[in-house]
DNA sequence: CAATTTTTTGACCGAATGGACAAACGTTAG
DNA sequence: CTAACGTTTGTCCATTCGGTCAAAAAATTG
């Protein structure tokens, strides 16, 4: 017999709950958590609401599902930043592929900054553990490079949050950044032209000084 | 008694706007707009639900006044951008004020980022208009310095986006900020360390280059 | 094939929500 | 006192929304 929580998942149930994750993700970025109906999200999947509700049984468990396979995505670049390379080589390459995923995941970077806006109910406890815990750790390592005088001294942390700040806009605010920018360079180039601009900024700003 | 309703606003009906305001700024920063409702408005007004529709006929005109309002204020630190002054002060000033705004004003700076995140519905239109002119002018001023030699040649637009990224992300991501600093760090002293690496980052990226 | 299990949907429910409205309340002027 | 005006609230309404349920429709299995 099968028990509560059924391990076994047939073919129909795995690919209509990624059906309804991938709608849910449009929706939900785009709407926030409460301004989403479950309606929209069933219609945008392409399936009634009680069909929906079927495979969720609350739209709370969408919500969670997504949040939770986010954060491993989301963290991935910044758990490669390593302390074997040239520290700026590394930074570099971190900027970049952050900047690669507003440019290629604007919908997740969006659905987690909602989340965060609105004081990061559902998860806090992340943020508090696994995320310090990551972010310390890289820390260290950039404090490593700087005690090597490989990079210039300045605080790691907030170095962390610029980089974040810096790419994630680009997601974030992307309707106000193609406002500003115009037609002309509000196009496809916007991202190059961001590229070329943080890697001046981070890379000269972080020259390390003589001495 | 003659006079003393100018343009048929009574004082009290100027008091409560303002309580109303401040309340839904309190509601809205942290709810979003249709994560709100009329009702915790109300209460945190001190009010009852139909006394608050009396001064605001609909939810929404409580949002549209707040937004506008909020504009002018927002915009303010940019519009004070000289270039009568020596460049790096005047760069080193503006993002000491617009940090200092994420520091007492952070629920406008989240609301205003609910806003955008939700793709701007109700300011697009001042986005392209008012917004986009005012940081072209600054553009071309940043661009003058550039000209002449005071700051490192870069694209001033990316440069404005990423002094709005950096200061913003500490009101806007502040639970955030605050969870992965930790309990010692990120008590209030986390605004002046930010202050100090942004100046670092943004002064040292932005040095003139010899040649 | 029939039996059994999984998937889908129409109809429905209760709670929340934005908003309307008239009655009541308070204040001031005659 | 009354009349007039601005303010406040209880009550009500229509809609929306999250979620349930039973029963039909596919799909799977023996």
């Amino acid at each position: 017999m099968e028990g509560s929580t059924p391990r076994g998942r047939t073919r129909i149930q795995k690919e209509k709950r990624e059906v309804i994750l991938e709608a849910a993700l449009e929706v939900f970025s785009t709407n926030g958590f409460r301004g989403s109906t479950i309606d929209q999200i069933a219609e945008a999947a392409g399936m009634s609401k009680p069909n929906l509700l079927y495979y969720f049984r609350r739209k709370e468990d969408i919500h969670e599902t997504l949040m939770h396979r986010l954060l491993d995505t989301w963290l991935a670049p910044l758990k490669e930043l390593d302390n074997i390379g040239d520290p700026m080589t590394e930074l570099r390459s971190y900027i970049r592929r952050k900047l690669e995923m507003a440019r290629d995941y604007p919908r997740e970077s969006r659905l987690f900054a909602n989340e965060i806006l609105q004081g990061a109910p559902r998860i806090m406890p992340m943020l508090e553990g696994e995320l310090k815990e990551l972010v310390d750790e890289k820390a260290e390592v950039i404090k490593g490079w700087m005690r090597a005088g490989k990079i210039a001294r300045t605080d790691p942390w907030h170095l962390i949050f610029s980089i974040w700040a810096t790419t994630q806009h680009y997601a974030d605010f992307d309707v106000q950044v193609r406002a500003v920018l115009g037609p002309d360079r509000g196009g496809d180039g916007r991202f190059e032209d961001a590229a070329r601009f943080l890697e001046q900024l981070f890379l000269e700003g972080l020259k390390p000084k003589a001495g």
